[in-house]
Order: C-alpha cells, then sequence, then structure tokens
DNA sequence: TATTGTTATACTCTATAACTATA
DNA sequence: TATAGTTATAGAGTATAACAATA
C-alpha cells in the first residue's frame, strides 16, 4: 500500500529554507495530516449526522463538559469567538430545539444556556462513537509507544504554546527557483 | 509549570465508555491539541497578517505547490470545494491582485489560474516563517524520536485512512450520570 | 462606569440549481 | 452528451459598532 508512508519532504529542503530542520518539517506534516484526519472521520461520521456545524458540535461539548448551564460570554471565551458571534450561534441552536436561554437568578443581565433533553441524547450517541473510533485508530500502538507519542507530543506542544503569546523566531529567506507562471514562460 | 503536562482522561472513562480506551483517548486528545496549537501559530503569524482565510491560504499553497497554472475545477477537486465556490474565491483572490485568470491555449472552456508576482512574493515570506516555528516547536525532540513520533503518527493514520472510506466501528453505550440541567436539579 | 447580551450591518465561505459556452 | 466555468440564490459563521438593561 503505497498510502501508508509517512510524509516525507524533499531533499533540498535545508537548502531552500536556509536554518529550517528537514525533519522537524516531516514531524509537523505527519502531526497535522493525522489530526486531521481524526477530525475528518469524525466530522463525516457523528458530527455531519447530526447536521452540527463545528461551532455549534463545540457548544454543545463546552456545555454538556461544564455539567452544568453557563453563560454565553463563559462559552464565548472558551470558543474564542465574539459575543455577537455567541448570539448567532445560540440563536441557531435554540432554533433546532437543542439548547434553551434561561434567565440568571442573580444577575439580571446575564442568562443561562441548558442543553435540551435531545441534545444530551444527541451527545450520548456521539461520544460513544467518537470514542470507539478513536480506540479502533490508536489500537495498533503499544502502551509503550503510546506513552512515547504522548510524551513527545507534549514536548512539541509545551514549545508551541510558549510562541503563542508572542515571539516568534525570525527566519532567513528563501533560496529558490521560483515556480513557472505562465507569464515568464 | 502546570500548563506544560499532557491532557490526561478521567479514571472511570473505561466504565463510562465500554470498549473504549483510555490511553487512546489520550492520544487522540495530545495529538489534536498540538496540531491546533501548530495551526494557530502558524494562523495567527504568516497567514491572517496575510489577511488570508484558509481557504485563500491554501488556493495560494496549491497554486505554488502546482509549479504551474492550472484550471479551477483542478484546484476544486484539491480543496474539497464544489466549482461554484471555487468561482467565489477565485474572484475574491483577483480582487485582492493575488491570482490572474488566463484564457487556456488549447480549450477554450477552460481557463488557467495564474499567481502574481504580489502572491508569489507573499508565499516566499510566509513560508520561511512557518519553517521557522516548526523548527522550532520541534527543537526539544532527538532525531531518534522524531523518527519514532513520525512511525507511530503514519500507524495510527493508516488506520484512520481505511476508516475514512467507510465503516467505523459500532460502540457500546454510553453508562453516566447525567449532568445537571438546571430544570430538574 | 463596567458588564452582559442583543441588534444592525457587512463580508467570506459554502452549497445547490440553472445557465452558457465549448468539446 | 459531457465538461468547465459562471450566475443566482441562500444559509451559516464571523466580526465591529452601537445600543439597552443591569450591576
Amino acid at each position: 500500500m503505497p498510502g501508508d508512508d509517512p510524509i516525507r519532504v524533499p531533499d533540498d529542503f535545508e537548502h531552500e529554507f536556509p536554518g529550517a530542520s528537514r525533519s522537524a518539517a516531516e514531524v509537523a506534516a505527519n502531526l497535522v495530516r493525522t489530526s486531521n484526519a481524526f477530525v475528518a472521520v469524525i466530522d463525516r461520521g457523528p458530527r455531519e449526522r447530526a447536521g452540527l456545524s463545528a461551532s455549534a458540535f463545540q457548544t454543545l461539548a463546552i456545555l454538556e463538559g461544564a455539567g452544568e448551564p453557563i453563560a454565553p460570554h463563559v462559552i464565548a471565551e472558551r470558543l474564542l469567538v465574539s459575543s455577537a458571534s455567541m448570539t448567532s450561534l445560540l440563536d441557531t441552536l435554540e432554533r433546532r430545539g437543542l439548547v434553551e436561554r434561561r434567565p440568571h437568578p442573580n444577575d439580571r443581565r446575564k442568562i443561562l444556556v441548558n442543553l435540551t433533553e435531545e441534545a444530551r441524547d444527541t451527545v450520548d450517541q456521539m461520544l460513544p462513537v467518537i470514542h470507539a473510533v478513536i480506540t479502533a485508530a490508536v489500537n495498533d500502538l503499544s502502551e509503550a509507544e503510546r506513552g512515547r507519542l504522548i510524551k513527545s507530543l507534549t514536548t512539541v506542544w509545551t514549545r508551541l504554546d510558549e510562541m503563542q503569546g508572542g515571539s516568534i523566531p525570525s527566519p532567513k529567506p528563501r533560496r529558490k527557483h521560483r515556480p513557472k507562471t505562465g507569464r515568464d514562460s
């Protein structure tokens, strides 16, 4: 099966991008590919079957994970969207009967977002499918390999998390034969 | 630093989801988190600085990778969007001066999409930044660890790729204390 | 004054269906 | 008939700015 090989990066990569690491590029490419495959399988299976957008799905997951009704601005923070976008998302979810808005008992500026019975049923049907997919996908790795994999991933994530805040490293310029343009050929 | 730990899954996970593997869930969670961090750093850095949507960015990447002008339906296939969506994307990119449509020399139904000088300059500025980020992120892993990581990722990806086509495993139902609803409390 | 949520407005991405031109 | 691309239309997600109600 030729499709079962890792993604490779060309020989001249480190010449084209001085200072960059070829093996690092291969790690990143294979990492993102595998993550995308996870998301694709889960999307096409449970999520799209339920007719939910990615944001709607995450909103339900946040509410389910919280274990109790929470206010829109809390969901918006976790979802990294504006409060106006949150209003729109909740409108959609409420229209579909998956959430309900209720007044906050103490603070009359706030509301609390509840999952409906239907939404909890949906989540209860989706999660076992998702975990069955994950369990099957990782099945060929030994426990020791899983441990090493998690450790390596955490090492990389830690560095990325540091970069999130601000300074990303400044690179040396690219060195290359420009691609054909159709104009200068 | 408490934030530098791997994502863990609760003790009762395998009781809650019979048949599912806790270590597999931890692998998946940490994998997706790390991939998302990669994408986030690249998005907030190079991509958003260039004012490009994810699809616009990918369109430029496809054109750059092709190394020569290609037809819209080819881009649409690789991007997994409809031809009408492709037209709209190209409208946006052309309005910004990043691509040009030219008639196909042989087949008058077709057009060819060219990158402009400005687009090639943009890509040439973005790629070194992206590879510098990747190189720095993976810096703490030895070459041996990179090799093992890529191998494990490929193993998982292969299984996921098999699942893409069709049959996802059927799970046993969830077993749980339902979360509070605000109604029945 | 600050916080919470909504409304108004606008733009992008996405899709389906109908259409034109060409092969 | 089949293929390539566009137009028309519609819906969702996103954002910013302005606003009302409440703290």
